[in-house]
DNA sequence: TATACTGGTAAGTATTCAATTACTTACCGA
DNA sequence: TCGGTAAGTAATTGAATACTTACCAGTATA
């Protein structure tokens, strides 16, 4: 059954290879996805994965590649596009929600990275999205301060912490109730709360 | 190399083998602990493990009804200590971040179980625990407003995904530092932000 | 037009792992 | 003390799974 005009080269195919694989982890742990699944989502045969990566390890680290190229560059054009620094804050969360429900794969294939313990190069990555995340976070923060829109006394790292541990509770829900748009819906609740929160730093 | 003296009642080999789960899974992600490994940190065989539980699955789902059994109690212990409701609420929120220090591995096994798409016995166990434990914030949280201590206009639902939120994000830091006791500095700062933004309510 | 390369298939290998089986040994009540 | 049961071992089975190999069809280029 030789699929007929199925060949690609393999730029192409990798960016599919990736794709497949977010894809997959919407729906199925990130520890459970074979390359066989992919294969077949991808329409190949299991082996001829192996002509564009090789081993799996190197998937996972393509995808956190791609993550890294992208997001940073979504939410920093969010922040870009606000008037002022709180208003960047919210634009970012806003846009960091968004993403997530777009490729509700990604926070999923983030965690299960975090899990292992060994420092793999994939788990480097995560590492460093991580960090230049939480790095725009203050780098915003600090601007508000200055701006007067916060108080000086507010606890930056925690306020960053916060943050991020917002969408994480956003995310989690969503994978109790499986329905990731749902997360839209909350999000504006649960970030005026954190908007009032630090803005009156004691 | 029979290791001679043994021989335990099931009762409390089943125990032993619930710990060394838990305790295995702080070091490594659940998706890769297999019996093999379990029974080694027991010290049996392999096929030992499986005249205490009659599938591997039946082991995480164990583990969870221990979770379900001991984390509710503590918290609920936690919160009848506390004077007022918002006192409670944060005796909660101490609680549980110390039931994390202590057992860093339960937040990983509810984190790879609400991965699995299917409902499984497991799965659901999980998600009653998540219930009940919204249940018990969204009821602290009205009787902070019934005593005055919170604004009627406070968005409870909002208020008690963020608390969730919280310690998820904290669980997060620990899993990319590595040092899950680096929790405790960290929840004082970003538990005060979180009580200021529902101190607040619009 | 011959040839080398690229992206594909199909089949195979080695390994890992959950679960089973055949058999053994400790414990406990009659 | 004797017999049945509970708890263990060691070896095995069968299914997945990551990765490899042998082969093949186009395409580009020399």
């Amino acid at each position: 059954m030789p699929a007929i005009q199925n060949r690609l080269p393999t730029v192409e195919r990798q960016a599919e290879i990736i794709a497949a694989a977010i894809e997959l982890a919407r729906q199925h742990s990130p520890a459970l996805i074979t390359t066989g699944n992919i294969a077949t989502a991808v329409g190949l045969t299991q082996g001829a994965v192996f002509k564009h990566f090789p081993s799996k390890d190197a998937i996972w680290l393509a995808v956190m590649a791609w993550v890294r190229e992208q997001l940073p560059a979504t939410l920093e054009a969010a922040a870009a596009g606000a008037d002022s620094p709180l208003d960047a804050l919210a634009a970012v969360f806003q846009a960091h929600v968004d993403f997530v429900i777009a490729h509700p794969g990604v926070p999923r294939c983030i965690f299960h990275e975090l899990q292992q313990p060994s420092d793999s190069a994939v788990k480097q990555e995560v590492r460093a999205l991580l960090l230049s995340y939480r790095k725009l976070l203050l780098r915003l923060l600090a601007a508000a301060i200055a701006h007067g829109q916060l108080s000086a006394t507010l606890d930056q790292d925690a306020a960053a912490t916060l943050f991020v541990g917002i969408v994480q509770g956003l995310v989690m829900q969503s994978m109790l109730s499986g329905n990731p748009g749902a997360m839209k819906l909350q999000s504006v609740g649960v970030f005026a709360i954190y908007l009032r929160g630090i803005r009156q730093a004691a």
